[in-house]
DNA sequence: ACCATCAGGTCATGATCTGACCTAATGGCC
DNA sequence: GGCCATTAGGTCAGATCATGACCTGATGGT
C-alpha cells in the first residue's frame, strides 16, 4: 500500500480528475512529504505524463495532454458506462472505429469486476437495441468473445448456423474481426475444412476459447500459395482480412441491391449517409440516385434512409419497398388518430 | 524508461491484452531477470490486481477480473473508439449512466493526446447524428467542459440563450449536470442573479472555466433557508441535484404532452420504450395508452414510437401528430415509386 | 509588499530492488 | 510413465534508490 509505485498510481488517478491538486493536498492524502510529491511529479513527467502546474497562490497540478495516453483510472460507476456504451456501439457501430471499439471492450470486460459486470448486463438488457425484428442482433459477449481469440492467438470452437440453415460445430483459428456497416464477420482458418472462411458473427453459437495457442498463418493473398512476404510482425493484417472479406462477400449474393432516388443534391445526401452504403450519383437537376449492395437489415436501411431527411424514391429491393410500405402506413394512420379515438384499420385521412 | 514503476506500468499494459504471456517473454520485453518479473507480478497482486497464472508448459499470466478497475491501458485506436462511442453517446445516452458517461468522457478528454482529438472529432463529423433538425443537438465539448468545471469547483462563464431567445452572459458555480432522456442540464448558483438556476445545456454557448476555484454551496432542499446538514462531504449530491431540477422543471412549461395508444399490451410497449417517457397503461383488450410530458425533440420521440413495432395512434400534440403525417407521407411515397422512374409529387398509390 | 505555490539542490540514512543461485510443484505432451 | 516448460518462492550480496529535512529561487495572485 505504502510502496513507490502504488503511490505513483495513486497519484496518477487523483491528478486524472479535472480539477488542480496543490502539492500540500496531495502530500497529505498520499501521507507522503510535499518534497516526494515533487520528485513524484517528476518521475511522472520522465514517464511521459505530461503534469502541467500553476504556481502562484491558487496554483496546482493537474494532467494534461501529452504524446501518449496515460493509463486510465477509472472509478466503478465511469467504467460501466464505458462499458454500456461500447456494447451499445457495438451494434451500429461508429464506422472507422468499429475493430478498435470491440477491441476495447475486450480489454475492458477482461478487468471489469463481477459485481460491476452484473450492472453492465441489467442496463444492457434495460436498454432498447435499435435495431431489431430481423433477429440478428449481435450479442457482444460473442464480440468480444471472438475478438480476444483473436488477439491471444487462441483456438475457438463454436457452433454455426450458415445462411441455409444448416447447422454444424467448427473449430477455426481466429485470424480478425472485421465489420461492414452493421454485420460483423470473423475471417478465420477452420481447422475441420482445413481452409480459410468467414463467418458472420451473428450466426455463431456459443463461443469459447479453447485454450490451445497456435502461431498465426498468412492469410493468403489473391490465389493460394502466393508470397506473403514478412510483414512488419506487427498487426498490419487488418486491411488484409478486409479485403479478404472483400473478396469472399463477391462470391456471395448481397442481401440487399438498393437503388434509390433522392430529391436532393448528390453531396446532402452523402454527408447524411454511412459511408459503406456506397455514394450517391447526381441524377437530374437536384437530385441523386443511390446504387449499392449491402447486407444491413431492412429496418436499418429504413431507417438511415429517412434520416437523410429529404424526399427520396426507392427502386428497389422489393423488400424494401414493402417494409416502407407497411411502415408509412403505420405512421399514417398513427397520425390519422388524432382527435378520435383511435380505431383499428382506419383509413388515411387529412384534414 | 527502465525504473520500477514504469516497468510496472508497462507490464500491466501487457498483462491487458487479451492473451496469456509466459513470465520468460515478459522478461525479454521488459528487459530483466525472469525472477524479477516473478517479483512484480507479486507486487501486482498485492496492489489488489488479481493475475491468474496457469502453469504447465503452455501456461502464462493473465489479468482477470478482480474487485476493483485496475488502470486501463488504451493503445491510440482504443483510446479513440472510446471518445467516438461516448460522444455519440452523449446526446442520446444509455439510461442510468449518463453522468459517469460524461464524466468518463471528460476524463479521457483531459488527457487524450492532440493528434488523437483531431482524429476524435473528424469522425464525429462523419457520423450522421441520430436526431437533428431542431437544433438542439448538443456539443460533447461543452459538456465535457461544464462536467470538469462542476467536478474541478472551478467558476464558468458562458454565453445563455433562454427560452423566449433572450441572450445573456452568466458566471455561475457549476453544482451538477443532470439529463433527463435526451437533454441535460447544469444545476449551478448563478454569480450574478445570486440564485440558483438550472440551464439547459444545448443553449450554453461558449463556456468556459475561469479558473477560480470555488467552495461548494449546499444545494437549497425545499424552500430556501432549510438546513442541508452537513453532508458526507462525498458526492451524494447526484440525487439532489436531480430532486431540484425536477422541482424546477415543475414550474416550466413541458414541451411535448404525449398521448398514445398504442394496440399491444402494455409490458409489450414498454420493454421497448425509454424508461423517462414514462409507463403505459393498459386501455382495452390487448392495447395501452401512455400519457406523458417529455423535453425530447420531435423526431426523436417519433423515432422511438415507431421502434416500438406495433400499430399505435397519436392523439397529440399536434406536433406530433403533423410530423409523423408528413414523415408517413415521405415514406409512402418512396415505397411508391418503386418500378418507374420516380417523380417528384407523384401520388401516392398502391398494388 | 506579502504570501502561497512550484522548482530544484544537497545530504545522510535506511529501505528496496535486482540478479544469481537454488528447490519444489504443476500440467501438458510424447 | 517420463520429459519438459512453466509457475512459485527462498536466500544472499551488492548496488541502487527513495525519503525526509533542510535550503534557496522564481512566479503569480491578492
Amino acid at each position: 500500500m505504502s510502496d513507490t509505485p502504488a503511490r505513483l498510481l495513486k497519484l496518477l488517478s487523483l491528478l486524472q480528475t479535472p480539477r488542480e491538486w496543490p502539492g500540500g493536498e496531495l502530500a497529505e492524502r498520499l501521507d507522503v512529504s510535499p518534497r516526494t510529491i515533487r520528485r513524484d511529479i517528476d518521475r511522472l513527467r520522465d514517464l511521459g505524463y505530461p503534469v502541467e502546474a500553476s504556481r502562484g497562490s491558487v496554483g496546482g497540478y493537474r494532467l494534461v495532454a501529452g504524446a501518449a495516453m496515460p493509463p486510465l483510472l477509472l472509478d466503478d460507476e465511469e467504467a460501466v458506462a464505458i462499458a454500456v456504451g461500447l456494447r451499445a456501439g457495438a451494434g451500429h457501430a461508429i464506422e472507422g472505429v468499429e475493430e478498435a471499439s470491440v477491441r476495447a471492450l475486450a480489454k475492458l470486460e477482461q478487468v471489469l469486476p463481477s459485481r460491476l459486470r452484473r450492472r453492465v448486463s441489467a442496463l444492457q438488457n434495460a436498454t432498447v437495441p435499435l435495431t431489431r425484428g430481423d433477429g440478428s442482433t449481435i450479442d457482444p459477449r460473442t464480440l468480444t468473445t471472438l475478438a480476444s481469440a483473436a488477439t491471444g492467438r487462441e483456438r475457438l470452437r463454436f457452433a454455426y448456423r450458415s445462411g441455409d440453415g444448416t447447422r454444424s460445430k467448427r473449430q477455426v483459428e481466429p485470424y480478425r474481426l472485421v465489420s461492414t456497416g452493421q454485420r460483423w464477420y470473423l475471417v478465420a482458418y477452420d481447422v475441420g475444412r482445413e481452409d480459410w472462411r468467414t463467418f458472420r458473427v451473428d450466426r455463431v453459437g456459443e463461443p469459447y476459447a479453447t485454450g490451445a495457442r497456435f502461431t498465426p498463418r498468412p492469410l493468403p493473398v489473391e490465389g493460394p500459395g502466393s508470397d506473403a512476404s514478412g510483414g512488419t510482425g506487427s498487426d498490419a493484417g487488418s486491411g488484409d482480412a478486409a479485403a479478404f472479406l472483400a473478396r469472399s462477400m463477391r462470391r456471395m449474393q448481397p442481401e440487399l441491391r438498393l437503388d434509390v432516388r433522392f430529391d436532393a443534391p448528390a453531396e446532402f445526401v452523402t454527408a447524411r449517409l454511412p459511408a459503406h452504403l456506397g455514394t450517391p450519383e447526381p441524377d437530374g437537376e437536384g437530385g441523386c440516385r443511390l446504387r449499392a449492395s449491402c447486407a444491413d437489415s431492412l429496418e436499418w436501411v429504413a431507417l438511415r434512409l429517412a434520416l437523410v431527411d429529404c424526399a427520396f424514391s426507392v427502386q428497389g429491393p422489393p423488400q424494401l419497398v414493402a417494409y416502407l410500405e407497411g411502415l408509412g402506413a403505420r405512421l399514417t394512420r398513427a397520425a390519422a388518430g388524432a382527435g378520435r379515438e383511435p380505431r383499428q384499420g382506419a383509413g388515411p385521412e387529412q384534414g
